[in-house]
RNA sequence: GGGCCAGUAGCUCAGUUGGUUAGAGCAGGGGACUCAUAAUCCCUUUGUCGCGGGUUCGAGUCCUGCCUGGCCUACCA
């Protein structure tokens, strides 16, 4: 095929909050993000990464309070972080900005300025709650109290998790804010709202013609919000969106409207743009040939949480200023792991960085290529899998291709013209066209079995010819030189298609063979009569106990930061300390069928008494009602003297296997905590438990 | 309650506008080889295509009802 004209492709990948760190759920875009950027780099197009920091709104602010710092060194603290997370992982923009720059302020306004002009903005007073000890307005998330409906106390402020009901905070029965513990109460606020409803026809026109998203996602709008005018229903209205939030708010102050902010999902895409401004000052470029000009693609990937805004808003506030629309928005599913959603206590919450400490960001690349199609069905990663679809594919069959054929070349390099190779090369370069579609359509998964098939081809061939034979043969030199060019090529092949998802990999093939795969036509022809590099092992396979490192230490990094929670918000008033759990973690899970196993009862201590000789010992005589007796052994003198203990409710397991001591039988076990030595606390139950009773 | 999407071998998924006998990879079983990171190669087992109706000469594919799952959204769709 003629390679096509060069394009201009402008791509973003959402931006990620400022508020937390990148974790595996996160690269799904931005690694599929980058691999359609790659690919478009290698076809020779005109194609630049635009990403940002998005760091406005109330959640940053609270955080900040709370650490006693800025919200700028919350940013920029963050910023750096995620930066250094996706370099770990390869992904490579062509701006990072962030949306609290100048550029984005200058964007914001202009663009805002359309808007006014465009006759879209309203104004409107609406009942929020007021926080009087913060002095700041509740967001709904902000505020608990009991539900309206049903009276279930600690529900959040927009709907019930116990009725369902939905309601407005101001309906909450004994409201509290959960930043102060205050009871907020009730005030009015003028905020602006942009009138969606003015810009039907035009959002309806664009969304469902077809080209700029997913048909499931089209078919979403016109069912949710759009509606249908041939329907009998007939068109529903868009709701008005509401835009600011007054003072205090961290954020831009709007120009013609003091005391009150941009929410910061207005801010957000317009960051886009303010990056792509950062990215033209740097690279002498114009802004206006990106963002007001027919011949730039905008592609945008994002999750399908935030296609709303993306689908709606954001198209609605690009008409009304006047700038491109996008091209087309990439909708993706969410990630799961082992099947279900990701969770801290199961330790699949994986940050980047905790990832990037056990195992090669390569193998993560690849899989997720793997599992994405061009649609939004969620994507499983599922450990046993990771594991085995990353060895199978990329280390045994693609890597192998170099390792047991680079060797033999060393000396000699590739042969001067390309032998015959059945046609095989020729094969695999006739389906680069059809890669090459899989990866414009973002379906990645076709596109990385296209390439297997082609590195099946490739292993027979080798175990046909045989290098291992031919090197003890010294007549047969030239045929083990051709049948080495021919393997080093078909895997040269594969690592040029492949080389969006592994650059790492094409960048150490590229050095083994001395040229760059820089560019996609290179599949097609051979190379040949240059040296060959010493074969250096490219990448290690993936072994199971390296994932389990990984999420132990995300379930260790859960627990003390669940832990330092807790203690920060509801334990600060007793000031207890973390030690004990930090001494003796958490045991492993266990069910209740595990916990009925074991039969604690309330005993009633009857005799306590020394025992001879013992140095830690006491001997206690437990009844449990009746003349249920057992004689128990328990480690407590150093703590306990026996006339303390007698008479004395305690609790006790009641079914555990007697042990032979060196003074006598031991019929159980009496509870308590403690470290040891002085400092043992028996456990007693309240007043009112009888012997014999069971604990439960 | 409504909407969008999905349900195909043990697992992950392909199956184009309906067209012979439903495929691949992995896993499982058997064998070969030893250059390669116990990698590779050859052979091989496995299906009520979620369930029931309908359209058709012909349905995994189209229509319809139901079931299950995911997501979205609700006294709006």
């Amino acid at each position: 095929m003629s390679k096509l004209s060069t394009r201009k492709i402008l791509v973003t990948a959402a931006l990620p909050y400022a508020n937390g760190p990148i974790h595996l759920g996160h690269l799904v875009e931005y690694i599929q993000t980058d691999i359609w950027v790659r690919f478009q780099k290698l076809r020779g197009h005109q194609c630049i990464y635009i990403c940002a920091d998005d760091t406005h709104g109330t959640a940053i602010s609270i955080r900040a309070q709370r650490e006693n710092r800025s919200e700028e060194e919350v940013i920029a603290e963050s910023q750096i972080a995620h930066q250094k997370d996706f370099v770990g992982f390869g992904i490579e923009f062509d701006n990072y900005g962030s949306t609290n720059s100048v550029e984005n302020k200058q964007q914001c306004e202009r663009i805002w300025g359309k808007i006014r002009a465009a006759g879209l903005v309203k104004e409107k007073e609406i009942e929020q709650l007021f926080d009087v000890e913060k002095g700041v307005f509740l967001a709904d998330r902000f505020v608990t109290g009991t539900c309206p409906e049903c009276k279930t106390p600690n529900q959040p402020g927009d709907n019930c998790s116990k009725c369902g009901e939905t309601y407005s905070p101001a309906d909450l029965i004994d409201p509290v804010s959960t930043l102060s513990g205050t009871k907020p109460e009730i005030r009015t606020a003028m905020h602006l709202f942009i009138e969606l409803e003015q810009l039907h026809d035009f959002l309806r026109m664009w969304s469902q013609s077809g080209e700029h998203l997913q048909p499931e996602v089209a078919n979403y709008l016109k069912g949710h919000f759009l509606g249908d005018p041939a329907d009998k229903e007939g068109a529903k209205k868009l709701r008005d969106w509401d835009i600011s939030r007054p003072a205090p708010y961290f954020g831009f102050e709007i120009p013609d409207s003091p005391g009150n902010y941009w929410y910061v999902w207005f801010d957000a895409p317009i960051g886009y743009i303010a990056s792509t401004q950062q990215w033209c000052q740097a690279n002498g470029e114009q802004l206006s040939d990106w963002w007001e000009n027919d011949g730039a693609e905008i592609h945008h990937f994002i999750g399908k949480d935030i296609t709303y805004f993306h689908t709606l808003f954001w198209p609605g506030m690009l008409k009304t200023a006047e700038l491109s629309l996008p091209t087309k928005v990439h909708i993706h599913g969410f990630l799961t792991v082992n099947g279900e959603k990701m969770s801290k206590s199961k330790g699949t919450f994986v940050k980047a960085e905790t990832y990037l400490k056990h195992v090669n960001p390569t193998a993560l690349r690849y899989f997720y290529a793997s599992k994405l199609g061009g649609r939004l069905d969620d994507i499983d990663l599922s450990f046993d899998e990771f594991v085995a679809k990353v060895n199978t594919d990329l280390v045994n069959k693609v890597v192998n291709l170099a390792s047991r054929s680079a060797k033999f070349v060393k000396e000699t390099g590739l042969s001067a013209t390309y032998p015959d190779d059945g046609g095989l090369f020729q094969q695999a370069a006739a389906i680069g066209d059809e890669i090459a579609d899989a990866y414009e359509q973002c379906d990645y998964n076709r596109a990385m079995r296209l390439i297997l098939e082609c590195a099946d081809r490739a292993n027979p061939f080798v175990e046909d010819a045989a290098p291992w034979v031919l090197k003890k043969d010294p007549d047969k030199a030239e045929e083990l030189q051709n049948v080495c060019t021919i393997a080093l090529n078909l895997f040269r092949q594969l690592m040029i298609y492949l080389a969006p998802v592994v650059p790492e990999l094409a960048e150490m093939t590229a050095q083994l063979l001395g040229d760059r795969l820089d560019d996609w036509e290179k599949s097609k022809t051979p190379l040949v009569g240059t040296p060959v590099g010493k074969f250096k092992h490219m990448m290690k396979r993936i072994e199971p106990k390296d994932i389990q490192k990984m999420v132990d230490e995300t379930q260790k990094e859960q627990e003390e930061a669940a832990a330092a929670t807790e203690s920060n918000a509801l334990a600060s008033k007793y000031n207890d300390s973390d030690q004990p759990m930090v001494d003796e973690p958490l045991a492993e899970e266990c069910t209740i069928e595990d916990f009925v196993k074991v039969d604690l009862r309330v005993a009633r201590v009857l005799k306590a008494e020394h025992v001879e000789d013992a140095r830690k010992l006491l001997k206690l005589t437990l009844g449990l009602g009746g003349n249920h007796q057992r004689t128990v052994f328990a480690g407590i003198k150093a703590a306990y003297k026996p006339e303390e203990l007698e008479g004395r409710l305690v609790v006790m397991v009641a079914n555990l296997k007697p042990r032979k001591m060196k003074f006598g039988l031991s019929e159980g076990m009496v509870c308590a905590s403690g470290p040891g030595g002085e400092e043992v606390f028996v456990l007693s139950p309240d007043q009112g438990a009888q012997p014999g009773q069971r604990v439960h």
